[in-house]
DNA sequence: AGTCCACAGGAAGGGCAGGCGA
DNA sequence: TCGCCTGCCCTTCCTGTGGACT
């Protein structure tokens, strides 16, 4: 290559338009200045809420959708909104966010009362207290405030799933232990049938008022990707049909408007690597794949070598074909590998516990089945499409030393 | 109708790392 | 340093179960 060739490229560069104008504007995170489609959603919360601005304590609020039905997007719109009117009119008002899922954060009873506490300005060490003391602090950081608290507690099924209904029983007698302030929850949930395992008085009290966030559909989802599109890319850079493409593809995964956005996203980028003049719809095809590409491997990453042993004993019994394999045959491969690798093999209790997370993770499928006199056992296959099985099994194997 | 297989999955508790207060 | 507390990962022990076989 010439010099002056290298030279062209960077002229190009530098005088090429870009795809991008702002890229954040198609992340979960960005918060856009108007909600499209769930009018009835704000106004019927905003409703609910507005008790803050006479200084009384709101209803406490349930609130369920599936994925990316923007669930958490109006909540927190609603409640900065609120928070603007409140201030303008001088009332004291504090919103307290906290997702559950957010793993080694507030996953545990502990932890989400040292999160809270951390946020409300009183530091609570990451473990070592009893848990009483842990409720002390919390209660008495809440107490130095003045007015109207709102917790906004998102994905509160998979917290409750794991630690019990005794921790939403404390909240609700919340306010009877704190004196200046008054405090509501607004609980976020992907499960609709959550409420229905909780103990009576607990649902009775928590979930004063419901909101139910149906899922997007095609149109919808396009006329929000149009919006974001206009924000994020430069004018003329995003070919047409690349928007429907990609509502469509997130229409058929149940309305997730964090899939459309994220497809969008990807293929962006993608783009851009290859110096396209515009976004195309093969990128989006491209997108598709490496979305949940991206998504399986960083999760098998994640994980420890025990789930690691146990992915690569399934992936090899099964091979990647539409084949599937019995939880017995399971674990005596994956005693054969870890006696490969070095590995002290865990019980075949515990195994059964990985396999059923790796079956929530959507790695795997897995169904108890009985072969009647030969046994009652699970059913296990792959969850993932041939591309992604060869980069898994090649991630796996070079992870292990295999060749 | 009763038996029996090969597990699933609940309950209890052990061992560990790590923080706090005395 | 010690005792006590936590979460987490794991084992041990146990009961439950769908359906083929007798």
């Amino acid at each position: 290559m010439t010099q002056t060739t290298i030279q062209q490229i960077f002229s190009n560069y530098m005088t090429k338009q870009p795809l991008f104008i702002n890229k954040k504007a198609l992340t979960t995170s960005y918060t856009p200045e108007n909600v499209p489609h769930r009018d009835e959603q704000i106004s019927q919360l905003a409703s609910i809420l507005t008790p803050v601005l006479k200084r009384e304590r709101p209803s406490n609020v349930f609130i369920y959708g599936p994925t990316g039905s923007g669930k958490t997007l109006v909540t927190q719109y609603v409640a900065s909104e609120l928070k603007g009117a409140a201030e303008k009119n001088g009332i004291p008002f504090h919103i307290v966010y906290v997702n559950c899922k957010m793993k080694r954060v507030a996953d545990t009873e502990y932890r989400l009362l040292a999160h809270l506490s951390n946020l409300l300005g009183k530091e609570v060490p990451p473990t070592g207290l009893p848990t009483d003391q842990v409720y002390k602090t919390f209660f008495g950081a809440l107490d130095e405030r003045e007015g109207v608290v709102i917790f906004i507690i998102d994905e509160i099924d998979a917290l409750i799933k794991k630690v019990g209904d005794e921790l939403l029983y404390n909240f609700t007698r919340i306010n009877q232990d704190v004196k200046n302030v008054k405090v509501s929850f607004i609980g976020i949930s992907n499960d609709l049938g959550f409420t229905e395992n909780l103990d009576a008085r607990v649902r009775s009290s928590l979930s004063e008022e419901e909101l139910i966030f149906p899922p997007y559909n095609a149109l919808q989802l396009q006329r929000i990707l149009t919006e974001r599109s206009n924000l994020a890319f430069n004018k003329g850079k995003v070919a047409d049909g690349v928007i429907s493409k990609c509502a469509a593809l997130a229409a058929q995964e149940h309305g997730d408007a964090r899939r459309a956005l994220d497809l969008l996203r990807v293929a962006g980028e993608l783009a851009e690597r290859e110096n396209a003049q515009m976004v195309e719809e093969k990128h989006v095809d491209a997108a598709e794949s490496k979305v949940d590409m991206d998504r399986i491997i960083e999760t098998v990453k994640m994980q420890p070598k025990q789930s690691k042993a146990i992915l690569y004993s399934i992936i090899y019994l099964t091979r990647g074909e539409e084949k599937t394999c019995l939880s017995g045959d399971v674990y005596d491969e994956y005693v054969r590998i870890c006696k490969i690798i070095g590995l002290k093999p865990l019980t075949q209790r515990r195994v059964s516990d990985i396999i059923s997370e790796l079956d929530i993770m959507g790695i795997i499928t897995s169904k108890v089945i009985s072969k009647g006199r030969y046994g009652r056992m699970r059913d296990i296959g792959l969850a993932i499409s041939a591309e992604i099985y060869q980069k898994l099994l090649n991630f796996l194997k070079s992870d292990f030393g295999f060749d």
